[in-house]
DNA sequence: CGCGACGTTGATTTGCCTCAACGATTGTGG
DNA sequence: CCACAATCGTTGAGGCAAATCAACGTCGCG
């Protein structure tokens, strides 16, 4: 029971829960391990699941028709990570997910989900404010990415993701602020030589 | 009891509730009736409200030290609009809100907002769903951003939103693009000539 | 009617991309 | 543990999409 009480504080740190529903949650989670370079869901999939990153590091990105690829979110310790618009709606997934550090996860089906949540009201509220809080920070990036050039968006970036930073490689990074590797590598240089 | 069945199904279409739920809804909602070039927002403003759109149209938008505005979104009938990170987070707005046509809205508190969560958990749930398809779209807009060219973000724009565009000006889709205003006179040349 | 707000057009500039080549670093098999 | 290949990051040259600056139509409204 210790080492279930644990999964479930990693995960609902600020929720308080009887023995029953303890055992109930944990019913409902799995734990899996991926490798660096494995995915977790490839477009085209149904996706079922979402997963909670105990450790390791994950990248959510989108490949357009040239195969160009944009990385909508990374994923590290106490992050969750989905196609979270395909696993809301229920439908195929536009994005894929790759593991890029060796990552322990604990995943939880829709119907899992929504089942706790009946018999949980307390977690729909967690998962309403984690909402809000994802809202919150989409918001930022939409205004970040229409307002701030791209030296910075790659500042803001890497203080406002240090542990990220470290673990992922450049052409990720600049994937995700939406310029070319070599204009991230120009841009690194700059603010080097200031 | 009418009129109030009316905007109970108005703003919540898809939930039943009983009577009594409807007056204890009913008590938390107030109307505002808004003129064009009003603000019901300015940046810096503690955010305590969130309001629900009955007709006319609000956009929300993002003012930079330079005095450029970008619009992070517009709300029409039946949408919810407030400065949604502030609000969530009971802080000061860092966005903008402007009638740019007439409006009637809805308007409700943080506070009575989270009292109805704890009467009403079908709330909780309507407002979570509403949360998860903002969010989505939030996404999609992001990946948009970054994977398409100015062109294909505003034809995207007035296909997805084809009754806001009725009723706003050019400069504000521009800066909702995160264009300028010339470069959309442009690019609509450029779709008419086709 | 005339003024101000809005939209368009042209000329020029600029931030970032693309293409190409070349260092640096990492990982792997002999 | 070294050698070599693959991956990753950097640098340079040239090009393009969109910004900026400036001027000019056009529309709606007091």
């Amino acid at each position: 029971m210790d080492s279930n009480d644990c999964i479930i504080t990693e995960i609902f740190k600020e929720v308080l829960f009887s023995e029953e529903e303890k055992q109930n949650i944990l019913n409902h989670f799995e734990t899996v391990q991926v490798k660096k370079g494995e995915f977790i869901l490839n477009e085209g999939e149904q996706v079922n699941h979402q997963y909670f990153v105990l450790n390791g590091c994950l990248r959510t990105y989108f490949t357009d028709k040239q195969g160009k690829e944009y990385t909508l979110q990374f994923a590290i310790k106490d992050w969750w990570v989905s196609d979270f618009t395909a696993f809301f709606s229920a439908s195929k997934a536009i994005m894929t997910i790759e593991c890029i550090q060796e990552a322990t996860l604990y995943k939880i089906s829709k119907q899992s989900t929504e089942d706790l949540y009946k018999d949980i009201p307390q977690l729909e509220t967690f998962f309403r404010i984690k909402m809000e809080k994802a809202f919150a920070s989409f918001q930022k990036r939409i205004l970040g990415n229409l307002a701030l050039p791209a030296k910075e968006r790659y500042i803001t970036f890497i203080n406002t993701y240090p542990n990220i930073e470290k673990s992922v490689k450049n052409y990720h990074i600049a994937s995700y602020l939406g310029i070319a590797t070599e204009s991230l590598s120009r841009i690194r240089k700059d603010i080097a030589t200031d």
